[in-house]
DNA sequence: TCCGGAAGGTAACGCGCGTTACCAACGCAG
DNA sequence: CTGCGTTGGTAACGCGCGTTACCTTCCGGA
């Protein structure tokens, strides 16, 4: 099988191309007729014969545009930059997808540059910067940052040269419109749900309290409880580490603190992760979900919230949307149209499984 | 959602960019000068001093240079293609990261474009060839193909105009090179950890026997028995799906067929979404990992394999070794150099956790 | 008859840059 | 003085394409 590759391309590839002249000869006209021809010009006058004629040799020789030569020559480049550390923790990988696809529909092309966490001050701290300059030397028309989650980031300045969108995260500055999930909203309708399901003792498993998601989602749990004339027990209130085990160790801290008849009936977690923890210390006790306890969970992680025995009912993060809106922002921004809102808040749909 | 956002909106932002006249002018000197510079030519005969008057206008003008003339200019574009399903079902992401990085440095850059899952015969079937198309109007200089999980695939008719390389996926006509994961090899490094931890009556929960996957981590397995003197009994492979619930179901039917001192003691699940359901099962039989029935699993989910208690050990897919080594591989087939293997195959490393 | 206008094109410029060919000035040996 | 190599540049072409200005017919009406 060990074959060496091609023995008669000597060096650098030869980009031998079909261009327009080549289509313009075949074709018996000038190589402006096929130009208008391509790009559908309204008030070019040819005849329908020399067009089908052009369209003819377009297909017979394979031709393809080079789509640099068309930017350079109309100033307008058909692509967008996205940077984002998501190819590094694909975390939010659905927000690349949802922005890749809206791209595609507008006939646009998403160049995807790396960067490590952002804000880090660490060795890599230029990366960002760097994968910025990159994209502007590629003369992308608008600039997408996006987040692995929620929170403020500083961009750098050369971001200001072209029109740019933040998703999942805001300019720290203040200065950039942003794409965020609607975290409030979130907490209020996994609240509701358990609510509605009958629960009025409810307990939390907290994110860092720091962070805009715990904020947010914390702020919706109290809404809906007060809605039902309810108050949010700060006793029932746990934080830990964003991982299984910080969620385990948690929800034994609330289970294990109140005698059987006390015990919260439902426990709101912030995130799958911790989830997944509590799941592990419910059926340690030898309680059932959602018998003896309900769950739910919040960033619909598929690969956790689908896979858990019951599976979990969590309310999810709106990654493929706000990807999306990112870029129909972006392309009203690069046609010059105003922007609906500094701020788009997106909405967290709940998921119904089977853990309520 | 996703509705198209008008493309041909007319209002495009004037890229006003400063280019290399206006810093020959800046710093008085003729155009070519400057190109010299920037180019770093051999042979220039530049005096030290103009050459730090250019820089330093390059500086004061914050020039950048315009990538899309370059390329016309050069007539190489210093980016491959990606095209990959991956944004669609970011299960092999790390494919990406590897891929950018390694193209990252190199200075170059990846043109990512999303597909369906190949081959697949529904409606998006021509979403495949387009993006190709795509990537080739951009005038990359290499193709990547890369799919989610190992198999066989068929790549465009064009992808033959460029160097083009197969990640984690080959071509069903054998001709172009690929990079997929050593299974085999895989498959014997867990065996091997599960016998060097004394198991010999070792449960196998098997993917569709019908994928390489399989095929090559049972063929590693039996390899691994057959050097320790033991042969692979048939009964003790159960084939399910490959989820979460899959697992438990196979993992049921081997662990209840057996009474306790017949029972395997060791399960080698060949995906960790099986295991994952496997862990359900033995604990729901009052079992112990990895007391009373170790777990070793393939792939390294990091939300899975990280977050079960116990954590799982298993055989890693070297998904970012194998993006970078196919931008490795094109670059060097863009080079002209030739290749070593038309199927080069990247070791599958184990990682301990704790339940072996 | 002449005029006007539409239909069906084409020549030519410039986008920003890489590259080749050429040129002026200078030093220095013969 | 001539000849010749070196140093330090510059003019000009072309990459593939969008676009504007212009140029020919041809036809119908006054």
């Amino acid at each position: 099988m060990a074959k060496s590759t091609n023995p008669d391309t000597p060096v650098a590839v030869k980009q031998r191309g079909v261009t327009m002249k080549d289509v313009a000869k075949h074709a018996g006209v000038s190589r402006t007729a096929v130009s208008f021809v391509l790009s559908n010009r309204e008030n070019a006058s040819i005849s329908e014969e020399t067009r089908t004629r052009i369209n003819d040799a377009v297909q017979e020789l394979g031709y393809r545009p080079n789509a640099g030569a068309r930017a350079l020559a109309s100033r307008r480049s058909d692509w967008y930059g996205i940077v984002t550390e998501i190819v590094t923790a694909p975390f939010a990988v659905d927000i690349i997808k949802g922005a890749q696809d809206q791209a595609w529909l507008d006939r646009r092309f998403l160049l995807i540059a790396p960067s490590d966490q952002a804000d880090a001050v660490g060795p890599n701290e230029g990366l960002e910067d760097a994968a910025t300059e990159k994209l502007l030397e590629q003369r992308v028309e608008g600039l997408l940052y996006a987040a692995t989650f929620h929170r403020g980031v500083h961009v750098p300045e050369s971001a200001n040269e072209v029109p740019t969108v933040l998703i999942n995260c805001f300019d720290a500055d203040g200065k950039l419109p942003s794409i965020v999930p609607d975290e409030r909203a979130g907490g209020r309708v996994a609240v509701e749900r358990l609510l509605q399901a009958g629960h009025t003792r409810i307990g939390v498993i907290n994110l860092d309290p720091a962070i805009p998601a715990a904020v947010g989602r914390l702020e919706g749990a109290r809404e809906a409880l007060a809605v039902a004339g309810l108050e949010l027990d700060p006793e029932l209130v746990v934080s830990g580490y964003a991982t299984a085990d910080g969620g385990y160790e948690a929800a034994c801290h609330i289970l294990d603190r109140y005698p059987p008849q006390d015990r919260p009936t439902a426990l709101f977690c912030l995130n799958d992760r911790m989830a997944m923890g509590a799941y592990d210390a419910i059926k340690e006790r030898g309680l059932t979900i959602p018998g003896d306890i309900a769950v739910i969970g919040f960033d619909n992680q598929e690969l956790i919230a689908a896979y858990l025995r019951p599976k979990l009912t969590t309310v999810a993060l709106p990654f493929e949307k706000m990807g999306a809106l990112g870029v129909q922002t972006l392309a009203a921004l690069t046609a010059g149209q105003p922007i609906l809102a500094d701020q788009q808040l997106v909405d967290c749909p709940l998921l119904e499984r089977s853990s309520v």
